[in-house]
DNA sequence: TTCGCAATTGAATCGTTTG
DNA sequence: TCAAACGATTCAATTGCGA
């Protein structure tokens, strides 16, 4: 494509707008090769069955909104090809897309990527620092959504800032790993019922991050399923063009009125979730996973009273009593609290060893 | 299935060896319904077609000619379509499926994953600690592999122990991102130059949270990709039987030899913290009709706003409702649910005494 | 005004046994 | 087979209220 056609493309383009209608439909529009980058939220097909409760019973606020529903895995994926497909034939060859999914869709959204020629060039965990947990114990907490950065086609140029997001990490290369937090608090939108204007608000920090890393200054973002429009809002908060595409009206009022108040460069905000760093916090469980201490080796209490063994899931069995480090550490010295860190010891070569020794390791080996 | 045809299954599995050959059709050649758990690392190497090939070893007729992205994914898909058809025939109805795998081949597996009917638990992040860096600085450090967890159908049981996972994790419910080194130290197994034995062993360590919390001892754990043997020998070790597979001898050796060296647990130590769920059911009447409870005493609501009678069939009575412990305990709180044993009270000698004190008592006295 | 505690909330495929 | 009954289960962060 020439640098001519390009530019020309560019100026018909309704930049820094919110178009109405169906995002296939509405791209379709658009003239080809035009876009440096897209970022897509689609809907990712819950499938929930009933209602959910917290343990105090109160009821979980799920997203059962009508544009999550789907009849089937046929009908997604066919909408996931058409709106990808036309996805692909607004971007520029040196364009990139993200797509932002959890289990329930990721893994149809990212064959169908490959499926349709781009070229993957990370997958991005979003690790969220504060999900909602697991509610009845059944399974795993569901910590994390997946992100994937693909170019339009293998070999094709794409931009990378590699140093923007080195500095952004304190000077270490940018893993493919982010923790970041939900979306709540001040930023988290409201409608006048002081409820949430959307169900599934992402964090600013999120699309800061990946706009820094992947666009130039003057690029244009463009994101299919805009909704209250965060990836806009951090678009031109960086000095991007950005284009959203929002089917429903509630949704693009609440957008609006958002971007009305980004100014340029005004991003204090989005500063305050990259500083903060603490000792991290090792479970004790890791020392038995990592083969550290075996299931079944005897821990001795550092005065020499008291004896126990540790059992494969991390936890201490005596006597008379099981439970964790500082559980049994406690019990045993009749005290209200004991920190098992500093309470237990075990036996390498004839000597006495301090269990912190192994936490201390595990610490130096995650800096 | 009943539990005769299940033991005759297991009786007619080769138990804790090493089975050479295609793991499609050795599969293939194993009873219907006889596994517990599939550990699966499949090769995910796209380009390498050489490598896949179908049960009855006819070549897959791929889009040929030229080399062609399309084709190789037709042709890696069809493998795993194969692998994956296998390995849920011989998957018992309750059975699960991990599998792993990084952002080349992972979207396709959990797509054909979802085709087949299983049913996605959770998506987890192996959140590798010290990952090789991107020396080119032209992407994200690629920091995480993906694994995947699968029932075997939508609504089938799964084996998931909630508790010893969360004391693993000291106390706090256990998340979808797991941080866990790379495998290399001692652990990293090297042939007989030095160098690596197998290019991506993985770490004991994430087998063994994996198999904590998705198993119980005496379970039979399925490997068809076997490798090195790592989930073997981690199988072993927590006193799970295994069934490895693997094609190429020279890993079978090695894996061989490793497993040759494991010793099992003490059993003592393979015990792991269970939930109240598991423990046997108490009527509340028995509380009654041992004379822990008086007809006609008061119970008091653990937040003192309600005050109830014990009747001589142990249910209760209040001044609008009567019922058992849980029916009046919800509908004194308007909740959809409501557990009688942590909303009652009575009283001893002046105190509130919670009434699961009893039902321990009574739990105890059972042991 | 400030501190501390209680209440609220977030993309969720979130039961099992008995009769 | 199905309905009814039993009864197990939460982390981090923010907001709001009362002292």
């Amino acid at each position: 494509m020439t640098k001519t056609k390009t530019l020309a493309a560019r100026n018909a383009l309704p930049l820094n707008e919110i178009l109405a209608g169906d995002c296939i439909e509405v791209m379709n529009s658009l003239p080809e090769g035009s876009v440096d980058l897209i970022f897509a939220d689609p809907p990712y097909n819950l499938q929930l069955r009933g209602d959910l409760h917290r343990p105090d019973n109160s009821k979980v606020d799920a997203v059962d909104d009508a544009w999550d529903q789907f009849g089937s895995f046929a009908h997604y994926d066919q909408f996931t090809r058409d709106w990808l497909a036309a996805a692909r034939r607004i971007l520029k060859p040196n364009g990139a897309i993200w797509v932002i999914g959890s289990y329930h869709n990721v893994f149809r959204m990212g064959a169908e990527l490959q499926n349709q020629g781009f070229w993957i060039l990370n997958d991005v965990v979003w690790r969220k620092s504060n999900p909602m947990p697991n509610f009845r114990g059944k399974r795993l907490t569901n910590a994390h959504e997946t992100l994937i950065w693909a170019s339009k086609a293998e070999g094709a140029k794409y931009t990378f800032n590699y140093e923007a997001l080195k500095s952004l990490n304190e000077g270490i290369q940018m893993r493919s790993d982010w923790v970041i937090p939900i979306c709540n608090g001040g930023e988290r939108l409201k409608d006048d019922n002081g409820d949430k204007a959307h169900p599934t608000q992402k964090p600013e920090a999120l699309l800061h991050r990946l706009i820094v890393g992947t666009t130039n200054p003057g690029d244009v973002v463009l994101d299919p399923f805009f909704g209250t429009g965060t990836s806009g809002a951090v678009a031109k908060m960086l000095g991007r063009d950005f284009i959203g595409i929002e089917r429903e009206e509630a949704y693009r009022e609440v957008a609006k009125k958002r971007l009305s108040k980004i100014r340029k460069f005004d991003r204090e905000a989005l500063e305050v979730s990259t500083s903060k760093r603490s000792e991290p916090r090792v479970p004790f469980g890791q020392l038995v996973e990592r083969g550290m201490l075996r299931p079944g080796e005897e821990l001795f209490s550092m005065n020499g009273r008291h004896k126990v063994k540790v059992r494969a899931d991390g936890t201490l069995i005596g006597d008379d009593v099981k439970g964790s480090i500082h559980q049994v550490g406690a019990h045993l010295e009749g005290a209200p609290s004991c920190n098992g860190w500093t309470y237990w010891t075990f036996k390498r070569d004839g000597k006495q060893v301090p269990i912190d020794l192994l936490r201390q390791q595990i610490r130096a080996e995650m800096n």
